[in-house]
DNA sequence: ATGTAC
C-alpha cells in the first residue's frame, strides 16, 4: 500500500498523531506542525490529519481530534455546523440552461419568504441571524449543480436513489454569523483554552454549538431551495453532513469529545467531497469502522496556495472573464473578482489525489463521480 | 470563515 501513515508518540498526554496522507499527496509542513501541536493540549487523545490538511488559523484545516475531560471550541473554529448538502433534482441534466441560469440565478441578501415557517419546517429555532438564512456566504461556500461523471458502485448509487441522467445540487455552506458570534463569546473569555466536560460553561456552549450545527443545515436547506425556485425545478435532499463541530463520543469505555475541522463524517453513511469549481466531486461511502482515522474523511481537495497567493499568480495568467468557464465548460457565478481569483481551481491540490489517498488507506469506496455545470459563488461585487 | 478589525 502506498499510504504512509506516521504514528508518533508524544511525552504525557499521550496522543496519537496521524497524518493520513500519501507521499504523492503534498502536504504543507506546517500543517503537520500545527497537528503535532494540537496533539500536545491537555487531554487530548488522537490527533489525525486527513490527505486535505493543510495550515489554519492557529489549528489546521482537515483534521480531526480526539480529547477526554475538555474540549475546544476553538479547534471547531468560527464556523460551527458548515458542511455539504446534496439534493437530487429532478431534471435531466441534458435539459440544464446553464448560459441562462449563470445570467439570471440571484441567491443573495435577506430571503423575501416565511423565514420563521421555514425554520420550523426544519424543526430549528430562531437565532437572530435570520437575515443570513439562504445565503451562501464567502470563501470557498458555493452552490453547484452537477451531472453524474460516471457511476462506480451502482448498487450504492440506486439505494442513494439517483439516476445517472439527473441533476445534482451540491451546497456548502454553514451558519454565517451565528457561528462565529458563539466562537467569539467563548474566545473572549477563554482564548485558545478548553471546557471542562461537564460544566456550565461546557453545556451552555455545546446547546449553542448543537443550534448553530441545526441552523447551518437549515441554511443549506434554504440555499438549495432558492437555487431550486430559481431553475423551476424540485428536488430531494440526499444527504446532509457537517464537516466542522464536536460531539460526544463513547470510545473504549470512556466519553470522549471529537472535534472535526474540516473533515467529514466516516460514520453517517455516504458523504460528497468536492474538487475545486474545475474539478469532479466525488459521491464516496466510508469503508471500515472509522478508529484509524477519528470516524472521519476529507471534506474537500485543500487549498494549495494561500488566497493572497492566488490573487498574485493567477492574475498575472488569467483573466477573470476566462475564469468564469472551466475545462468542463462549466459557468461560474463569481462577481467578486478578488474572489474569482482565490477560488480558482489553479489554487487547489488535486482532488482524486486525495480521494485516492482515502481509498488506499482503506476508508471508503467511490459511489460516482460528479461533474460541475454550474457553480453559484455571488452576485456581489463588495471586496 | 465573518451583517468582517479599531
Amino acid at each position: 500500500m502506498s499510504t504512509a501513515s506516521t504514528e508518533t508518540s508524544l511525552p504525557s498526554p499521550a496522543a496519537t498523531v496521524r497524518v493520513i496522507a500519501s507521499p504523492q499527496s503534498w502536504v504543507e509542513g506546517e500543517a503537520v506542525r500545527q497537528l503535532e501541536a494540537v496533539a500536545r493540549l491537555p487531554g487530548m487523545k488522537a490527533a489525525v490529519g486527513l490527505p486535505d490538511l493543510h495550515p489554519g488559523k492557529g489549528a489546521p484545516v482537515g483534521a480531526a481530534f480526539t480529547s477526554e475531560g475538555l474540549f475546544y471550541p476553538y479547534l471547531v473554529g468560527n464556523d460551527i455546523g458548515c458542511g455539504m448538502g446534496l439534493w437530487d433534482v429532478g431534471m435531466l441534466a441534458r435539459k440544464a440552461k446553464a448560459e441562462r441560469w449563470a445570467s439570471k440565478l440571484e441567491v443573495e441578501g435577506p430571503w423575501n419568504g416565511d423565514v420563521e415557517g421555514f425554520l420550523a419546517e426544519e424543526g430549528v429555532k430562531p437565532s437572530g441571524f435570520e437575515g443570513a438564512l439562504g445565503t451562501v456566504g464567502g470563501g470557498n461556500h458555493f452552490a453547484e449543480l452537477q451531472r453524474v461523471d460516471a457511476v462506480h458502485d451502482a448498487r450504492a448509487f440506486a439505494e442513494l436513489g439517483l439516476e445517472a441522467d439527473r441533476l445534482l445540487l451540491l451546497v456548502h455552506s454553514g451558519s454565517r454569523g451565528l457561528g462565529e458570534a458563539i466562537l467569539r463569546a467563548h474566545v473572549d473569555r477563554h482564548a485558545a483554552g478548553g471546557l471542562v466536560a461537564g460544566s456550565d460553561e461546557a453545556r451552555a456552549y455545546l446547546t449553542r454549538h448543537d443550534h448553530a450545527v441545526a441552523w447551518a443545515r437549515a441554511n443549506r436547506a434554504l440555499v438549495a431551495r432558492r437555487v431550486l425556485d430559481g431553475i423551476g425545478a424540485p428536488a430531494r435532499r440526499v444527504l446532509d453532513v457537517c464537516h466542522n463541530s464536536v460531539t460526544p463520543r463513547r470510545e473504549d469505555g470512556a466519553l470522549r469529545w471529537l472535534h472535526r475541522k474540516g473533515a467529514a463524517p466516516a460514520d453517517e453513511g455516504p458523504v460528497v467531497i468536492p474538487g475545486s469549481r474545475g474539478a469532479l466531486s466525488y459521491l464516496v461511502a466510508p469503508v471500515g469502522d472509522g478508529t484509524g482515522s477519528a470516524y472521519s474523511l476529507a471534506h474537500g481537495a485543500g487549498r494549495k496556495w494561500t488566497r493572497t497567493a492566488a490573487r498574485e499568480r493567477i492574475k498575472e495568467r488569467f483573466t477573470a472573464e476566462s475564469l468564469t468557464r472551466t475545462s468542463f465548460k462549466s459557468h461560474v457565478v463569481c462577481e467578486n473578482k478578488d474572489l474569482l481569483f482565490e477560488e480558482a481551481p489553479q489554487a487547489y491540490k488535486a482532488i482524486d489525489r486525495v480521494v485516492t489517498d482515502l481509498v488506499e488507506a482503506g476508508l471508503v469506496k467511490v459511489v460516482a463521480t460528479l461533474a460541475p455545470v454550474l457553480t453559484y459563488k455571488t452576485r456581489s461585487h463588495e471586496e
